[in-house]
DNA sequence: CTCAGGCGTTAAAACGTTTCAACATCGAGG
DNA sequence: CCTCGATGTTGAAACGTTTTAACGCCTGAG
């Protein structure tokens, strides 16, 4: 609609070479003082708005990473987002947010388009975790909530192992010898880990490894987690667990309601740990024990370690954070007096 | 680092023009078969990916629209967005979702680079309701949940007057005379309609408009909701409503929290009404009722109404959507027996 | 045998910027 | 007076596509 004004008619009002335009933009120092207020004056009164198409074409360059996020409802996800969007922006870089819904068609057609953008990097959680689907093709990629099994990429995660270690063994303190941990499916990396995590809690306090009631959920959705509720206490009292740990903290919601509307107490009849310390775990009815990941120190080092790729001699790393678990009064102590 | 393969060594190794595979990419059946052939070929062969920069140059266009959101952490404005993203994914154009975080410089920034990047529309839930920031200046813009009060551009809302009046409605029918409403603050156009329409609940019951209690809040997130909790229960207990409608869920979600906490049951001692429906509404301990907005469909039809922009003869829209109440535990009327 | 017309292909001109080498201009040092 | 370097500005060549008009070829009709 509007004739689109450009750098070249700039130029012409201000009664210099276009050159001398870009100059003003891109580094203000070299040109006259003079001569620079005139051509942004001329910028002013035309409203001349630089086309970052054509910047991009010439420099090769776009200003621009992405972030392809597994589920863009998941509060955990969201947060990660925010630091790799701070982290960003305080290097001069725009986000692009895409949402693969954790389906591998819509993370490829995403990563085709990203690639076609030639945006500077792509920072990804994907959904398979063999993720042979990245073809490098010349854009450095960072795995977010992933580890790199091949050292051919740089990836940022936390210790999952650590994690359920650290839930369990705060259950087992508080007496619990029959614990159950729900979560699933066992296809994702994450829950494998914190079920070992959780096992390695039980031989470190000596128990047996039947301590653990494991139940295996389709996803990791609230809905999940009120089912889970249901089996738990369809169980017969003498093999009931007494404490719960959930893969995530959306199960543990979901648990945390089906023990309430089946009249159990938590942490009374059935304590429980959730996993991510999103905000609505401790919001939640009874203020849940969660493991709390860096969320947004994730998103932020992903990010920071993106823009390492383009040095010279950059070296993949694998950095690897530790959980740390919050208590809240889902796993209190009951009260012996 | 990649010698970076383009259109003309696509040609020169399918041994023509680039013209010719340009064409194969944009209009496939203008070519020959064989030749078509011949050029996926050498496509695949030196793994060419189209350069979105250059083709945008020339054409003009982008296939990206951009939503700027006030809250990527608000489990609504995801809903939204996931609409948003649907309708655009079916028009083939890609999805540009930036964060404002009700931040009106970081809003202004954004629409800066989307203008710099000719994206080809923005979808917007501005920071302050003037939305005088919005420069035109060519690219099409739809609001989102939010009335354009000139007649600028179009708008996709939903009617929170009604939303309002039925919430406080249904309450009244439970038997409750004495009604608190918490939200705030009231710069905010949403909470002021939905007081608007809690008043002529009240009107049209024949009840005094000091029935209503207004509770105002500094922000709509948890924590002020609980603060609103303590605050409620510290009234007088014949001063003290027996029922209260949230501005939204997040605010509901504190309050019940904070009644829980203090030993209240909801909803026998208060009735919580919500506002928003989001998913960890029905997932709450006591399940919430809640006003519905059609989060996804408002998305959907603002993407939409974004796409007929373009057409010659458009006239700017004002979709209004009706809310819808869901009825669960947290209102549900004491059993006589 | 010629010619019209359809089909598939192509050469070349854009698109709006960045960049590089070259070019003035001017003051200072020899 | 000449040279030199510094400072500021510029012309023109890219960047990799899309697009338009023209082109050559072939077929079938006259």
């Amino acid at each position: 609609m509007k004739p689109s004004v450009g750098i070249r008619d700039v130029a012409q009002h201000a009664g210099v070479s276009n050159a001398t335009v870009s100059n003003v933009l891109n580094r203000p120092d070299v040109v006259a003082p003079a001569t620079r207020q005139r051509v942004l004056a001329a910028i002013e009164e035309l409203g001349f708005v630089r086309n970052e198409s054509a910047r991009q074409l010439r420099a090769g360059r776009s200003r621009v990473i992405a972030y392809v996020v597994l589920d863009a409802a998941n509060p955990f996800f969201t947060d990660v987002a925010r630091g790799v969007e701070d982290a960003a922006r305080e290097a001069g870089l725009a986000l692009f947010l895409c949402n693969s819904a954790s389906d591998d068609g819509r993370e490829r057609e995403y990563l085709e388009l990203l690639h076609e953008q030639r945006v500077e990097g792509i920072l990804i959680t994907p959904v398979d975790a063999e993720c042979a689907q990245i073809a490098e093709r010349g854009t450095p990629v960072v795995l977010v909530d992933r580890e790199a099994t091949d050292g051919t990429r740089c990836s940022v995660a936390v210790d999952d192992v650590l994690g359920g270690e650290l839930a369990v063994t705060h259950l087992i303190e508080n007496g619990h010898t029959r614990i159950a941990m729900v979560g699933g499916p066992l296809s994702i990396q994450q829950v494998r880990d914190r079920r070992e995590g959780a096992m390695r809690a039980l031989t470190n306090a000596g128990l047996p490894a039947d301590a653990l009631t494991f139940l295996e959920t389709k996803s990791l959705q609230v809905a999940e987690g009120r089912g889970a509720g249901e089996r738990l206490v369809g169980l017969p009292a003498s093999r009931r667990p007494t404490a719960a740990f959930c893969a995530n903290d959306l199960l543990a919601l979901g648990l945390l309601q089906s023990m309430t509307q089946q009249g159990l107490r938590v942490p009374d009849d059935l304590a429980v740990v959730g996993y991510d310390d999103i905000e609505f775990a401790a919001a939640a009815a009874v203020p849940l024990t969660s493991v709390r990941q860096p969320r947004e120190q994730l998103g932020r080092t992903a990010a920071q370690l993106l823009l390492t790729e383009n040095e010279p001699d950059h070296e993949h790393r694998h950095v690897k954070f530790q959980p740390e678990l919050v208590v809240r009064a889902s796993t209190a102590v009951k009260r012996r007096a």
